[in-house]
DNA sequence: GCTAAATATCTGCGTGACGCAGTAACTGTG
DNA sequence: CACAGTTACTGCGTCACGCAGATATTTAGC
């Protein structure tokens, strides 16, 4: 098992992941910054405010307030002021309108199970592990691209 | 190791991945979109057209061609009309112009080389091969996706 | 060989997501 | 009770995108 290999299957898993985001956002007739936000929502803990969700996503503060707008009109957000700090707004998902997401989401993980279901309890172990630590490189691999620019 | 843990680090994991794609882009200057183009032109097999292309990316053919205009008019990539077939247009990467991509690519692969040097053979194999599976799922997965709708 | 249909790419136009810079509301510290 | 710092929001210009139609070239029908 060659190094580059792996590098190589690294970035064509990196763009099919990209493709099937944005084929879930067409699929939801939503902006695919919009899905990552819900799912953010969904897998990041909580509470949340603009602020944070611009963490989060990327975004300046300006256009993370146009994202809770688009997401708020479309049903899946409620904007709520925070009672401590009346300068926050605390945003809240909808659940009833993250269900659509999430059925999406289970359908869709029906074929990841089958697929899982091929594994031993220990290469399951090594990919849940190596998931984890990808997102933490991840992490650092983009506060490393921030700074040095 | 419960099928839901896996899952919502999945997702978790596909989120990062989007956050890191946009760094990548962001650090060079580029959109996502032409990020995503180069990195295909550069695992795909080739020859490249400009439809080709926009059937990697998942782009109508007019955004297509403006994709291959960003990328030609930074000198990513240089068009030929094909001479078999004059309405084809043939698109080529620049070797010189891809360097800097290629720079940051294996720079920052260090980062996982380091993260990869941690397993075994064995689990290496394992992990290229759950890649491979999981790129062929995400291709199923969308156009299931666009066949349903 | 000539016309019609099909294919590949490009162009005009409207929509909308984004960053930037400035504004308004609120907090807390001296 | 000023005054700096924080949080969210608002114009405004830019540009990527889809759509629909235009253009050039190839292929099929007769």
């Amino acid at each position: 098992m060659l190094i580059d290999d792996l590098q190589q299957e690294s970035r064509r898993y990196l763009a099919a992941y990209v493709m099937f985001n944005q084929a879930v956002a067409d699929h939801l007739g939503l902006h695919p910054t919009d899905v990552q936000c819900l799912n953010l929502l969904t897998v990041e803990p909580g509470p949340f405010t603009t602020g944070r969700i611009a963490e989060l996503t990327g975004l300046t503060s300006g256009s993370a307030t146009r994202l809770v707008d688009r997401l708020e009109r479309a049903g899946y957000v409620v904007r709520h002021r925070d009672r401590t700090d009346r300068r926050r707004v605390r945003v809240e998902p909808v659940p009833e309108a993250m269900r659509g997401l999430m059925e999406l989401w289970s359908e869709l993980g029906e074929g990841w199970q089958a697929m899982f279901a091929d594994y031993t309890e220990d290469e399951c172990a090594l990919l849940h592990r190596h998931m984890r630590r990808t997102v933490e490189l991840s992490r650092q691999q983009i506060a490393h691209l921030r700074d040095k620019k």
